[in-house]
DNA sequence: TTGAAAGCGCTACCAA
DNA sequence: TTGGTAGCGCTTTCAA
């Protein structure tokens, strides 16, 4: 058995019992005076020698043998994929971030991408969070809601549009933005609405309520609803702009304001009128809506808060009967500016 | 209670113990088993015996006592900030997470917004990661970097504009895009050349070395240059354009397309002609670079791919000396439309 | 082919 | 006020 003292700088990684042996003490103490354990009282020299030592040393605790030891983390896992989401999701998801570790948590985002459902929930439970927050962007099936919960996590959170069976569930009710922009279309007068469907993977779980909120809507009041899917790219918009006329639509709701403003500009140099012969409304509100002309009618979203959803995760975690298992939190309004 | 509850609050996790017992064998042989162990054979009965009662109990290995053994991880932590970065450095950024769990490494993307370099260093040190490959976006000291490598990791590799000590530095000379940006206009004829410079916080990384990269290209052929200091939002950039003509501005480049279109928009609305009065050059070839008209001129960045990078990391993981310690990955050219 | 047991780094209980 | 030490879950050496 080779013992190399072979580690990258030829030192080794400091341990507590390092820090210990320089200072004199043992790793009781050690570890009593960098925790601050509250219920034990160390002389103030002792303390400053093993401080002094713990500097010396570059000494810098193992979280891993830490919560083997404690039986548990303070990690909350936050599975990510990269769906383009836009600046409304990726503000609340730093605002999660930064109040989760106000209260004391440490937030990993996993990156999730490519792994079907059941292999990604092992993957997280074998990292042992005490909380996993999936916003939606990757599947988390019953199964491995279950194979979570059973390798320790107190807290399963899903934010989105959908319920999954054994979390709490924080609902963002998508069809919701689709029935304000689709009542809103009906009112200007709107009788046949195409619903812009991004082909881009990763967003059915948001363009598809919203195309059935545009339906309910439009159905109730007799008008008819025709999804067109479109790539985000200059080419398929021209193309599609190509046939509006024979499409005879007289109003869309263009999933967002990016969608809609590519396909706002393919339809003005299609010669279309806007609002005139078609009236165009996005949604999240977005700041280069209102860079093209007309300006670009869309539906707000006012999203809960980082800092309620991480309450919700440390009250989940102290207490898991604590909190409703479901909670809406998501409201919309339309604004109307010139498209529309 | 309709639930059954033996299996539902009160259980304990399954460990590889249980596993043993419940398949009658010894841990060791779990163990060998579940990591299909090449030095030791075990009997194909005695393997069934063993999966089956994996399954069976919902066993799923802990990482943090299989690395606190092996006195290694294979995680690879990508600190992260919310930094507004673009379509660009989000892909960028998959594809990395992507490729590396090809190689077979945990991505683990750490949050470290608010929190000073050393402090978050400490963070990181903690859970012992293999690597760090950190994007430019969280600042890291010559000491953060000795304080990784001492509690382990084997790479420390930067992204950004910036070269720091101790690390393996891939280069994103961000300079470049503005010398690019200032040789264009200044060979449009631009004389006096106004630079805008985002107040959002974090990207100062970025608009700081465009800056500068845009100040030489201009002062090598006798032309000015004015920093524009601008928050994205529709009344500063109106405000601005307000005072435009006073500034006596021939041209500006807008750190990126998407402040150049708020820029450019607000420039119409007060009546100055583009190109004619002022050229205006974006960066980062975005598409809604092309929704408004004229159409933006940009500076297109072709960057490293994650595949790349991801096979450094492997490499300098496994012998810190086999790669370069400085390399470039960033070129870049400007796409001319009607803007300029 | 399988089992017993040591030990990774840490904390918390109990003893001194 | 401080030290000794068991043990968290896992892998791996050595013995059977």
């Amino acid at each position: 058995m080779s013992q190399s003292p072979k580690q990258s700088a030829g030192r080794t990684v400091p341990t507590s019992a390092d820090v210990a042996r320089l200072a004199g003490v043992s790793r009781a103490t050690v570890s009593y005076v960098l925790n601050n354990t509250a219920a034990v009282r160390i002389s103030e020299p002792t303390r400053r020698r093993v401080r002094e030592a713990a500097e010396e040393l570059g000494y810098v605790p193992h979280a891993a043998a830490r919560s083997l030891r404690a039986g548990h983390s303070r990690m909350v896992l936050l599975p990510t994929a990269h769906v383009p989401i836009g600046p409304l999701y990726s503000r609340f998801f730093n605002d999660l971030q930064w109040a989760l570790r106000r209260l004391d948590y440490t937030v990993v985002q996993y990156g999730s991408v490519g792994l079907d459902p059941d292999e990604a929930a092992r993957a997280w439970a074998e990292l042992r969070p005490v909380a996993v927050v999936s916003l939606g962007q990757v599947e988390l099936t019953p199964q491995g809601v279950e194979l979570l919960k059973r390798s320790g996590a107190k807290a399963v959170i899903t934010v989105g549009p959908q319920r999954v069976e054994g979390t709490h569930a924080l609902v963002m009710d998508q069809a919701q933005v689709g029935r304000a922009a689709g009542a809103h279309l009906v009112e200007r007068g709107c009788r046949t609405i195409g619903v812009v469907m991004p082909e881009e993977p990763g967003l059915e779980m948001f363009s598809v309520p919203r195309l059935a909120g545009v339906r309910a809507a439009a159905e109730a009041a007799g008008a008819e609803v025709l999804p067109l899917p479109l790539r985000y790219e200059e080419e398929p918009a021209g193309a599609l702009a190509g046939r509006w006329r024979e499409l005879g639509l007289d109003g869309v709701f263009a999933y967002n304001d990016e969608y809609a403003m590519l396909l706002m500009r393919a339809l003005q140099d299609a010669g279309i009128a806007i609002p005139g012969e078609t009236a165009v409304v996005g949604s999240d509100d977005l700041v280069i809506g209102r860079l093209l002309r007309p300006r670009l009618s869309t539906v707000h979203i006012d999203m809960v808060m980082g800092r309620e959803l991480a309450e919700l995760v440390d009250r989940v975690v102290r207490d898991p009967e604590s909190a409703p298992e479901r909670q809406e939190l998501l409201d919309s309004r339309v604004v109307r500016r010139e498209s529309s």
